[in-house]
RNA sequence: GUGGGUGUAGCUCAGUUGGUUAGAGCAUCGGAUUGUGGUUCCGAGGGUCGUGGGUUCGAGCCCCAUUACCCACCCCA
């Protein structure tokens, strides 16, 4: 037996069904807004990622599946969504229109981490990327996207939002932090020791009380903020406040890609594991650039579509079609052709062998439809169908011309 | 990469200190006299007990290895 490879999960049944819900849903809150779908491919120069989610992160540094093409080139298959369509802002040349952009993307992203509740290595993402706008009302006209989105799906969430800073306000905070933990370094645990290198601003969040203690006196990102940064995230709390939108502000609100500037934001979830961030965003003024492209605003989030489904109560099922059933071997061959015709504007399923009329109210019963159609010797000579409402349990005969129209 | 847990029927699980032919519920299929469903009753099919070794007169049960899944660390959506 073949199976799926670990963290790869089929959908299925009622899943599916949520799936496309969600899908539905989201798009048409994500048009409301002003923004318009785009594909872009699921495989990519490993370059693209390397450069803007960062060779330092884990993402990029050991979770990519990476590989080199019958080309010769080195390839990857994406692991997160923003990178992709960036590139193809840029290669697009939207960047000299000067004009503002708005898309949303949803499809596959893949990381080679060790699946738990809430990760796999193939899932999903729905999101959404706003370019040349650097107005804060965007930071709030996204954050409010999302809870549009979530609250549409009735998701309890908390929202947490942080300042991350800019290219000049970080760089100086973070080369202050690593002095700082350079200097107890032998104190901290080997995680924070890693994290030094990697990702320092990470410590903040380490679960371990010794290096709590010893980071009481570290330096803190919010009072680092220059002072653009400082009035951009002032004016994202005062306007969220004025909408009535609660929030956290959580400065250790970390997001694990190089790119993120200024206002970062989380939604999250305590009734999904340990992995609980259900929706993640930010802001990216220097991507664009970075690849490539003119100095161009950026802005979205990520919602991890796995996470979100798993919130989702399943929808009660309602009876709708037809289930068509043939008592007689001459009948057999008119239920196909009236049922081909009342496909046009209903769902049909056909039984392809006789049964008794017991035994054809059965499996309609059972595919949850809501009317039994059948024919027998006895419709055969009127020209006649029978259909019962299996729901209001009401029954009667109707002309097949009348039946199919 | 590191830890912990679990693998018995399609699904959810029982299975005694190791002892005859491995069970239940659900699901599936069939039946309960003539063309009336869900909820009743009866019956049937379906298992190399994850895999490979070992101990034993005898292993679903004990030991070792291996593999898959789940959960957590880490990381992130």
């Amino acid at each position: 037996m073949i199976n799926a490879l670990r963290g790869m999960k089929d959908i299925l049944p009622p899943q599916n069904e949520k799936f496309e819900y969600f899908i539905k849903n989201a798009s048409r809150i994500a048009k409301n807004y002003g923004f318009e779908y785009i594909e872009t491919p699921i495989l990519e120069e490993t370059v693209l990622f390397k450069r803007s989610v960062g060779e330092s992160s884990d993402i990029v540094g050991k979770e990519m599946y990476e590989f080199v093409d019958k080309g010769g080139n080195n390839v990857c298959l994406r692991p997160e969504g923003t990178a992709g369509v960036v590139r193809c802002f840029v290669q697009n040349k939207f960047d000299r229109i000067g004009s503002v952009k708005r898309f949303f993307y949803y499809g596959p992203m893949f990381r080679y981490e060790r699946p738990q509740k809430g990760r796999l290595r193939e899932f999903h993402q729905f999101g959404v990327e706003c370019f040349g706008e650097d107005s804060p009302f965007e930071d709030v006209n996204i954050i409010l996207m999302l809870k549009d989105i979530l609250d549409f799906f009735g998701i309890k969430y908390t929202l947490k939002i942080n300042s991350l800073g800019c290219d000049k306000c970080l760089p100086p905070f973070r080369d202050n932090l690593v002095k700082f933990l350079t200097d107890i370094e032998d104190g901290l645990c080997d995680d924070c020791k890693r994290r030094i290198k990697t990702n320092p601003i990470r410590v903040f969040d380490c679960k371990n009380k010794n290096c709590q203690n010893l980071l009481k006196d570290a330096p803190r990102l919010g009072s680092m903020l220059c002072d653009e940064c400082f009035e951009s995230f002032e004016f994202v709390k005062k306007t969220l406040d004025s909408l009535a939108v609660p929030y956290e502000v959580d400065s250790n609100l970390v997001r694990g890609l190089d790119y993120y500037t200024k206002t970062a934001f989380e939604f999250v979830s305590g009734d999904i594991g340990a992995q609980n961030a259900v929706a993640g965003g930010g802001r990216y003024d220097k991507l664009v650039e970075f690849l490539g492209g003119r100095a161009t605003a950026g802005i979205g989030f990520a919602i991890g579509i796995e996470r979100l489904l798993d919130l989702i109560e399943p929808d009660k099922i309602e009876k709708d079609g037809y289930y068509m059933g043939a008592l007689d071997e001459n009948a057999l061959s008119i239920i196909f052709k009236i049922g081909y015709k009342k496909r046009k504007k209903e769902k049909v399923e056909i039984a392809y062998k006789t049964k008794s009329l017991k035994a054809h109210l059965k499996a309609a019963d059972k595919k949850g439809v809501r009317y039994c159609a059948v024919i027998g010797e006895n419709e055969i000579n009127e020209g006649k169908v029978w259909v019962k409402d299996l729901l209001k349990k009401e029954e009667y005969s109707i002309d097949i011309d009348k039946f199919s129209e």
